[in-house]
RNA sequence: GCGCCGUUGGUGAAGUGGUUAACACGCUAGUUUGUGGCACUAGUAUGCAUGAGUUCGAUCCUCAUACGACGCC
């Protein structure tokens, strides 16, 4: 079955909304946290403890999976979820952010994206219709169309042949698209141009989108910008679609575009900065390797029910860290993760009370305070 | 006791008669946003065993002392 978003109340005093999407895998309150896990697995992590930190829809990444194991593999395995013993909600991104992160502008053209296989050195054409081919295979819950994410900074003149590029992939994408258990969304993109993501809404919900991504941020842009362009792109969107906005994961960040009118975030941030040894919590970010944590037996956040907090000190995951022990990375990925999910289930109960400013300030105040 | 070699930071060590003593590890911090996972950046010896001498100038040359390794009695 498709997707279907269903808004539950709008915040008074904000653009932040309160709703569920209903999936083949059941039905999920937003505004919500998507783990990322590139390779068919969130790094690290078993899918029981990812169950465990509360997570819904999780991320999967069509460019590594097309290059290996290959989209056959996952197909003759029965599809991502079998494969990966996932029994949830699977999106899996279309290989756009892969443009902006592998390739060069001169490997872009009307017909898709050259990039080199990091594997093999094979030179390969990853293309609208390719894309969407091999996630049609891979059968997860949700597809992204294949678009070009820019970086910043950027002219105007090229923000506008790219947007315009965009769509067009958009509707070859659609067009090609054949797998009728799964749902397909579009990508606005336009930079900071008002403008140019109006245009770009306009010209997406045209084609009719099961749901709608907001791309192109978090690519150096800086904090307002950001926050600016999400506005540009959420005042035009239909308010019966989901809004997903792609790799946005910092705890301010999350906050600041659900008040703006985003219900679903994606970042490698939880599971990428535990690896380096950092965690999050209520009074800011930490680093666990530091001299300070060497003999505090005390857990991450006393208040936190994940397994990590509720069974281990910070003077052993220092020492697991420091040791180079993958058991100190996983239990800080589970701890991190739990914490940006437990945000959108406080970010929820405030839409609901209608007091989201008075909690963003607050957490600002405690988040930031070291700063 | 005699002979010979050696002594450089928390560790392993490179090196030179002349501005800031290489490099690695460790240590202290920082960075990380639709993941080319376990990376990157910065800081970290006012001093080259101790004392004296030669020299414009010594970690580097000379002598003595201490400590250590090896050989001989």
């Amino acid at each position: 079955m498709k997707i279907k978003y269903n808004l539950i109340k709008e915040e008074k005093n904000t653009k932040a909304r309160l709703g569920t999407i209903e999936t083949n895998y059941g039905t999920y309150e937003t505004p919500m946290f998507m783990p990322v896990g590139t390779q068919a697995t969130v790094k690290t992590m078993s899918p029981e403890e990812l169950k465990m930190c509360g997570s819904g829809i999780i991320l999967a990444n069509t460019y590594h999976l097309w290059l290996r194991p290959g989209e056959d593999v996952v197909d003759h395995a029965g599809g991502l979820h079998k494969f990966m013993n996932w029994d949830g909600p699977i999106l899996t991104d279309s290989g756009g952010f892969q443009v902006f992160s592998l390739a060069k502008p001169k490997d872009i053209c009307e017909e898709g994206v050259y990039f080199k296989n990091i594997y093999n050195g094979d030179k390969l054409l990853l293309t609208p219709e390719k894309s969407i081919e091999i996630q049609n295979k891979l059968d997860s819950d949700i597809a992204m169309s294949f678009d070009e994410c820019i970086g910043f900074p950027h002219t105007r003149k090229y923000v506008e042949d790219s947007v315009e590029r965009t769509l067009r992939w958009a509707k070859r994408g659609k067009d090609h698209f054949n797998n009728p258990r799964q749902s397909l969304f579009g990508i606005v993109q336009g930079a900071e141009y008002e403008d140019l993501r109006k245009h770009c809404v306009e010209e997406l919900v045209k084609m009719d989108f099961d749901g709608y991504s907001i791309g192109g941020t978090a690519v150096g842009e800086g904090k307002d910008l950001q926050y600016l362009q999400v506005e540009y792109s959420c005042k035009y969107l239909p308010k019966d679609k989901v809004r997903y906005l792609m790799g946005v994961g910092d705890p301010i960040d999350i906050i600041e575009n659900v008040i703006r009118g985003v219900d679903i975030f994606d970042c490698v941030s939880p599971t990428r900065l535990a690896r380096h040894g950092h965690f999050m919590t209520m009074n800011g970010k930490y680093n666990i390797k530091n001299a300070c944590f060497k003999e505090d037996f005390s857990p991450i956040e006393e208040e936190c029910d994940c397994y990590a907090c509720r069974n281990y000190s910070k003077a052993y995951i220092h020492h697991l860290i420091r040791a180079e022990e993958t058991f100190g990375q996983r239990l800080l990925s589970i701890h991190n993760i739990r914490f940006l999910i437990r945000l959108t289930e406080d970010l929820r109960e405030a839409i609901k009370n209608d007091n989201i400013l008075e909690y963003r300030d607050n957490f600002v105040k405690n988040y930031y305070h070291k700063k």
